[in-house]
DNA sequence: TAGATTGTTAATCGATTAACAATC
DNA sequence: TAGATTGTTAATCGATTAACAATC
């Protein structure tokens, strides 16, 4: 089952995870490339090579088994066990991903934050402890984690990264503003760059009347988008 | 300068403005597209088509200029006129996202926020304005926006977007993990899909082992990412 | 069976890399 | 001038779409 799944599947993946939950929830057992292709503005055949390079089977002139689908993909992404995070920087985004829900329901438990601001350490944040910088290497110690979050100023990130991965972490979820350097076989690294996604919005913005729908796109009707 | 750049590029090109940002920053005046491919972690030859794709001029034997190339990145990014924003949804994210200042910097301001929360609304958060949903359109009518923040639960998102849009309101910069479905002529959106991203990692650090490195990349010490 | 829909191969499209002449 | 580096064309690579036989 752990074939070569392309860059381009993977990003796709948790798409497909969260509709195939909808549809879960809403009691569909069934679904085939064209309904699950509308749903997320993707044509069925890409669908249909997407499901097939990890090879989920479905039957032919039926579509595929909703419940089954997600299980598989779930575990792709390795959902199915709990993952532990620690958040570096308790300003308001390490709070907001401190706070948000949505990742607890899937299993990722926050189990501390760290910040170098003496007010804040020694508090509690929603339950969560936020602990002095300092003692960072020690808690590791005692409490291994999988995934750190790095909030913190970008001047500040990539020492930071050193740090975590001298202490043993897996992989970093960066919302500093810095590409950072790694090595790909010491950690994982996802970045969230929020400042570079809002001026792509500026950009899109700024140049919708550009792009001149095709007389074919407005014959069928096809103004829909990808989301 | 405004032909046609293609999806790749475009993401790219917040990167670009970060990095000659910081370039400039440091007193550097001039890059070439080897050096600035080694600190984006990209081909000198993608930086040179990429840049060829705007027509930024660089000369030959010299590099580029870094004000210059910067300048005009930010200017097809449309960063040099301010924005105005609407947050919708004062929970953790909508928080977050009013209190990040690297926008600010950029031009990006937020005039208010809207909640249906009524201990929320009436109140100032960090200076900025929390007014009642129900007051969203009157809002608009005085203070039209050009951004909308969309940082509500998924359930709601798609029935907002319609109201912003028929409110006159030209991009969604969308939090909310749905794909939402709209006319690309009216309205642009870009999303920021936190869990979904989360996922990449989780997958990433499940699957790090796999990516056996080739000989040819150990020989010639080649670990470092792209970030 | 007939109709629907997959799995899979082939065709197309777009993005990246390589190469090199032009020129500062 | 000699060396460096761009702009640009050609080659490669990867991702998406189209088509259709296999089969439930």
């Amino acid at each position: 089952m752990t074939e070569h799944i392309s860059e381009a599947v993977i990003r796709r993946l948790p798409g497909y995870y969260r509709h195939l939950r909808e549809l879960e929830d809403q009691g569909i057992k069934q679904v085939s490339s064209h309904e699950l292709g509308e749903r997320m503005h993707q044509t069925p055949s890409l669908i249909r090579q997407d499901i097939n390079s990890f090879g989920g089977f479905g039957r032919q002139g039926y579509g595929y088994d909703v419940s089954e689908l997600k299980t598989c993909i779930g575990s792709i992404l390795n959902l199915q066990q709990p993952h532990r995070m620690i958040i570096i920087g308790a300003g308001s985004i390490g709070s907001a991903v401190a706070k948000y829900q949505s990742f607890i329901r899937e299993g990722f438990q926050t189990l501390a934050m760290f910040d170098i601001n003496p007010e804040k350490t020694g508090t509690l944040f929603d339950e969560i402890p936020i602990l002095s910088i300092d003692d960072l290497e020690l808690f590791l110690q005692l409490h291994p984690v999988d995934i750190a979050v790095l909030a913190l100023p970008g001047s500040e990130a990539q020492m930071m990264l050193e740090r975590l991965i001298a202490s043993g972490v897996q992989a970093i979820w960066n919302f500093a503003p810095v590409d950072l350097v790694y090595d790909e076989q010491a950690i994982s690294v996802v970045n969230v760059h929020l400042s570079d996604s809002l001026q792509v919005l500026s950009y899109k913005m700024a140049h919708r009347e550009d792009v001149i729908p095709s007389s074919e796109d407005q014959a069928n009707g096809k103004p829909e988008n990808r989301g």
